[in-house]
DNA sequence: CGGATTTTGTTCCGTATGGAACTTGACGAT
DNA sequence: ATCGTCAAGTTCCATACGGAACAAAATCCG
């Protein structure tokens, strides 16, 4: 049990960290507390950011193309990498098999993928975006990049040339698959 | 109209951006694909990193303590800044209200928080955190913070700092309540 | 080879989730 | 004042979600 939590001031410093403007009138109270009062920075910041993307973007996929969140996971997945696995995108998508199987059956469906049996191994399936999937990926493509350009608009390009890479270097080295290991106390 | 989505090389390169280790052996095929070749590359780290975190962080707490994910997203508020009412945690969290709702009437049976009636507004509640509450938070403190301190185990002191910089400053410029605006067409 | 183990995908099922409608209180205007 | 609008919380309800158990195929290994 060697492990110190030690409150130092470079963790305050990055607790803090980017707290330039005092004044920041713009944001709301409480977030404000959970930016720079907040032991657990990196995760509200992920979240947060997250939810800004996602909410409204996923809100329109919906209205727009009546797909919703993991659909249009599987979608995007094939319009990256064509002639994937059921398992490959759960494994990169972290929704669970289950959710993406049925997924699976609802974008077949619906026309948008196509499935095709792997004669080197029967057990699994190759998915194919079809034409009509295909579209839709491309129509909703550009929503989304001009999303992320209004998340960004705050940085200049070096600035987000550099977020760009910190944020690599931590899925890179992030470890896969975390098992949380029992902190100390595991009674039972 | 005169909005034009260009693939500049600038672009190509934020996709790429920290594309160091040209082998990177440990990442999983897809997850290099998202990384590496995909427009929103913004949405996929930030959304893996999300899950990387929440995930493992998520299943501990409701095995350790029986509290699930917007009950400890209350509780976590009260614990930062106590006296907070259920729509402030709403707004700060991106839980719709009726979920906080909920939650906080759990958490009142379980005896974790506890709740006054604000004098000033008599249709709102002012929420406050019990010992055992505290208790709950402060013991949960230390294993999330050293989740995301293995997170960013691959950044030096500088770079995690300039992170935590960068990203403050996203969250801060970050359009609040995002309107997702028609993108061009409109069709109904 | 042949039985144990792992992997892929599906099905079952209880439950958490969030949209929508609703209640009650605050607030603003004429 | 009183009406209309807005904001805070709650309740209702359909459903999406994920854990667990499962079938089938591949893989391992003696």
């Amino acid at each position: 049990m060697t492990l110190r939590l030690e409150l130092s001031t470079f963790d305050a410093l990055l607790r803090q960290g980017g707290k330039t403007s005092p004044e920041a009138g713009s944001v709301d109270a409480l977030v404000s507390v959970k930016l720079w009062e907040n032991p657990c920075w990196l995760s509200f910041r992920i979240n947060f950011l997250a939810l800004q993307f996602n909410v409204p973007i996923y809100r329109w996929i919906e209205k727009e193309f009546g797909l919703q969140r993991p659909e249009f996971v599987v979608l995007y997945s094939l319009g990256l990498s064509d002639g994937l696995t059921a398992s490959a995108i759960s494994a990169s998508s972290g929704f669970p098999k289950n959710t993406i199987s049925r997924v699976i059956q609802k974008l077949i469906d619906k026309n948008i993928i196509r499935r095709e049996i792997d004669p080197a191994d029967l057990r699994s399936f190759v998915l194919y975006i079809t034409d009509e999937g295909k579209r839709i990926v491309d129509s909703a493509m550009q929503p989304m990049v001009e999303r992320e350009k209004a998340m960004l608009s705050g940085l200049t390009p070096a600035e987000t040339l550099m977020l760009s890479e910190l944020l690599a270097k931590v899925v890179v080295n992030s470890p896969v698959s975390p098992p949380m290991i029992n902190t100390e106390e595991n009674e039972e």
